[in-house]
DNA sequence: CGATCGATGTAAACACTGATTACACCCTGG
DNA sequence: CCAGGGTGTAATCAGTGTTTACATCGATCG
């Protein structure tokens, strides 16, 4: 399985990153249930058997590009914001959050395909859990608890987590269905986690006051 | 196209209707991506061949399909709520909301492989508007300028109708994917509901007193 | 009434797909 | 040096979406 990396001893070499790659670039534009085996191993120049020298199916490649996805969004995740660091000013427990929301809608609206085959039926390997990494759920927990922490909000329950996640996740997937009017990105992501916070019970200190960028 | 409805004509007769009725029910499962042509025609007793009198590709039936969907999610929107009808309180007009709501939710977590392809490439089929039927955005904006009417939220803008519309939808979608915890549905709607007026600046007259439920 | 014609269904074929199998290769470890 | 296992190949199988040529039915019109 592990292989001593960047040796490439054998015929091909590191296939299985490859496709994974190769799956992961064509899931961003859309569509990636439409991935075909046959695509996947001209595009590599391989035989079609090959592959399932290392993906016991094409679900199987599936998963693990969900996986990849997460992996992902959690590199945005932490470009957009460390996540050792603490905020140090209610003002900036605000930007803080809005950053995040910014990252996870933009992420959803430039890997559509890719956002929607996470959450879908190929969304989490059970068996393969990567505790190294914080879940989405445990950043938003994160600004929460620092929004609170700095008094802008009455409570950070799971509840309220939920809620949070729920009203940004909406905005993202309807961002980009072509049923849905569409609208652009940050601007409206700006005024949805202001509203967001509203519901969270903020005060209102900041609400239409300019307030401070990450980035 | 139109036909005279029962009398069961040709050979086989109806067979578009019959189409979409099966498929449709395949949906309600989920994975409708999946949909194979062969199977159905076997199903429907008849050859392979015989679907495409009616149906230009596989991608014509599903979205004829996903407007099938919206239809139901239109005669759902009206079995909870008259459309002609008006809130006759300001309680009233919160429950009707929150019947709105749990509609949604509930038919999305019910029909949730139907409901992500309403929301996907195959969402609308721009050539056949139905202007005959309200759509939810319209349900939407019914339900929010109800409760501006009666003073209990601050503005009633399209902003406010796509915040409404993304909170609920966000949590229609986390509420069924396997990505996300999951929770008892209308228990569940109910606190998001209340969380989401809050957002449009609803003034807690009623946020933890019962409220008339409609049927 | 009977011929005609368009709408509907059938059967066979084509190119393609995911998956399996038997076989060849070549690196590695003893 | 040579066995063995991980890796890739070629051929093959069943199943798919779609097209084509042909058959059949039902209504329409002279």
């Amino acid at each position: 399985m592990t292989q001593s990396a960047d040796t490439k001893p054998l015929h091909h070499g590191r296939l299985r990153e490859e496709v994974i790659r190769h799956a992961l670039a064509e899931a961003r534009l859309g569509a990636i249930e439409g991935l075909s085996m046959r695509d996947l191993s001209r595009q590599l120049g391989v035989s079609p058997g090959a592959i399932y020298r290392h993906f016991e199916d094409r679900d199987a490649i599936l998963r693990a590009v969900a996986q990849a996805g997460f992996d992902l969004l959690a590199e945005r995740f932490a470009a957009a914001l460390p996540f050792d660091s603490t905020a140090t000013s209610g003002a900036d427990a605000v930007a803080r959050f809005e950053a995040l929301a910014i990252a996870y809608v933009t992420f959803a609206s430039t890997h559509y395909g890719l956002w929607r085959l996470m959450f879908g039926p190929y969304g989490r390997d059970p068996e393969a859990p990567r505790p190294e990494r914080p879940t989405t759920y445990q950043w938003l927990g994160k600004a929460l608890a620092e929004l609170h922490a700095h008094g802008l909000i009455e409570t950070a329950t799971p509840e309220d987590q939920y809620f949070a996640w729920t009203a940004v996740h909406g905005l993202s997937d309807l961002q980009a269905s072509p049923a849905a009017p569409s609208a652009p990105v940050t601007a409206n992501t700006r005024r949805h986690v202001r509203l967001t916070l509203r519901a969270l019970g903020y005060r209102a200190k900041y609400l239409d006051s300019a307030v401070p960028r990450h980035d």
